[in-house]
DNA sequence: GCGGACATGTAAGAAGTTACATGATTAG
DNA sequence: CTAATCATGTAACTTCTTACATGTCCGC
């Protein structure tokens, strides 16, 4: 047992309000889509396993078979637990890989790559930047804090991306003279 | 097939010099186990399937039953299409999933969490930078001057990394005043 | 000869994706 | 009544990790 953070995401995610699967997929889809996205498949999967292990109850049935979900103090002590054991794991990432390989097309076609990966960026920044405004930051809660932490990295994160892309650019087309 | 990155990369590892696993083995150790790290029992297993798909070729058979392999023109090609190719791949981040249930930690905890974090990040940083002094770069190849890309994109990334958890850090230690 | 590097593979299991399958409730 | 949403699950498949298993060659 390494890895389980799809099990500390569902943890968390039932820290402060109970959830049903469904509850928690729409959690998935937003707040954590860009930091450890999940399917539907993995999720009831995982509660199963988590209510089977007693990190999590179900607290209440609802209608349609529904069953709400609360975290019990040995889910909170393990996800604390988790969250103070440091693991740097290992980052995958296709974007950087297809840098390293970029040498097989010509100047103009890597060019052409960067470029795009620099709008991609930028796009993604504006996105993140209209979350941001459309988010209400009136509450003062613990969550909304580090959400803000949160995305303010991805903030900074894509700044950085297009600037090097920027950069990388005019690198290949100035070394291709 | 939407993922495969790791076939690409093997593609890629291919393309100036030809290798048996062994040898690609050590190619993934050091130069891509930043972007993108496999084991032993993949890189064996998928040279396997690319030579059973034409996509690279056994060349050579050396001693201890080495099988040199090399790409194909088929191999080239499809490296070709999936760099051109955009899909920006969901990212996972265990360490930004930390930063969001961060709450769960008093503040001084969390402090200390960001804190290691911007240690490591200081760390990798150094490391990298460490790396490209030893490296040798009066080679002009294609190569080097992608390896250099993706180099400065790794510096900057730990740059920002570093920035993000100070500037974080100072964020919670002002908030639990 | 013997230890370390070279060299290739298999097996079992965990984690993740996609698709399928089914049904209940509620709002209009 | 009917369409959208709510709600849960299973099956098949791919990818990745860890561990095991085996044997050869080369330098000293």
């Amino acid at each position: 047992m390494v890895g389980m953070s799809l099990r500390h995401a569902v943890l968390g995610l039932l820290v402060d309000q109970p959830a049903s699967g469904y509850d928690l997929m729409k959690r998935f889809n937003t707040s954590l889509a860009n930091v450890w996205p999940a399917t539907q498949s993995q999720v009831y999967g995982e509660l199963a396993r988590l209510a089977d292990g007693g990190l999590i109850d179900v607290a209440a049935e609802g209608p349609r078979g529904r069953k709400e979900y609360t975290l019990t103090d040995a889910g909170l002590a393990e996800l604390r637990r988790w969250l103070i054991e440091d693991k740097p794991e290992p980052r995958r990432s296709s974007a950087l890989l297809r840098v390293f390989f970029m040498g097989v097309l010509d100047a103009e076609q890597a060019a052409d790559y960067l470029a795009k990966a620099a709008e991609q960026a930028a796009a993604d920044h504006a996105a993140l930047r209209q979350l941001q405004d459309s988010l209400d930051w009136t509450e003062q809660g613990p969550l909304t804090t580090n959400g803000r932490l949160a995305l303010e990295y991805g903030l900074r994160l894509y700044a950085m991306q297009e600037e090097w892309a920027q950069w990388a650019s005019s690198q290949i087309t100035s070394a291709a003279e």
